[in-house]
DNA sequence: TACAATATGTCCTCTTTCGGACATATCTTG
DNA sequence: CAAGATATGTCCGAAAGAGGACATATTGTA
């Protein structure tokens, strides 16, 4: 019953929460686009677009949530990806935010 | 500290899961478009335009996550929304894949 | 030596969404 | 009576995003 939709929500949060994932990915552990990609796509069994993957990370290093090495590991060169302090910051807000609503499941009625 | 990014992460959830966070406010209570945008806009000092709110209440309705009838209460003409079994079920299914992340801020490190 | 996988990037077209305006109707308050 | 609040809707030009292709380089495998 609630495995309905399960597909279509997380490709929801794929696609409207990217950034999120991203931060929230990087902050369990330093790793690179390639993948995250076939991770993701692995765990949750939906396509990511690497075309959409590595200008969102890009953009986040421009934020500064994020930070980047290239490293040359395995014969390969990656751009590794380590999470900032600011980034911490944003990710546990926005966290505490959806928490809040979690906890909470009522509004205000005045 | 977590203050910093608040009001750009809530303007965030706003944006991007309009469609959660309605269903999750007609799931607290019956209420209608006009109610909703003053409510949010108080309890979470951003703006929420009534030309994204109407279309998106509407566009939930036809998927059946929504229902509405008209009313005159208070000699005024509302469009009380109520949500559905559906409704209940996408939103439960919606907040335990994000509870899912809560709980284990690890991702599988292969 | 091809072909697939790893790895990261851009570009183009189409569609969607954004911000704000236009529109209309009723009710309340000064 | 006029102005503001309540209440719901559409529309338009601009901006952003989606899907998929184009691009390039290295490494592993058949």
């Amino acid at each position: 019953m609630s495995e309905t939709y399960k597909k279509e929500i997380v490709q929801h949060i794929i696609r409207n929460l990217l950034d999120i994932q991203l931060l929230r990915i990087v902050q369990a552990q330093p790793t690179w686009g390639y993948k995250i990609k076939k991770q993701v796509e692995a765990d949750f069994n939906v396509k990511l677009r690497h075309g959409a993957l590595y200008p969102a990370l890009n953009s986040l290093e421009q934020k500064g949530f994020l930070e980047s090495k290239k490293q040359k590991k395995d014969g390969r060169a990656r751009k590794v990806y380590t999470i900032t302090e600011n980034g911490k910051t944003y990710l546990q807000t926005y966290y505490s935010v959806l928490q809040g609503q979690l906890e909470s499941r009522n509004i205000k009625s005045n």
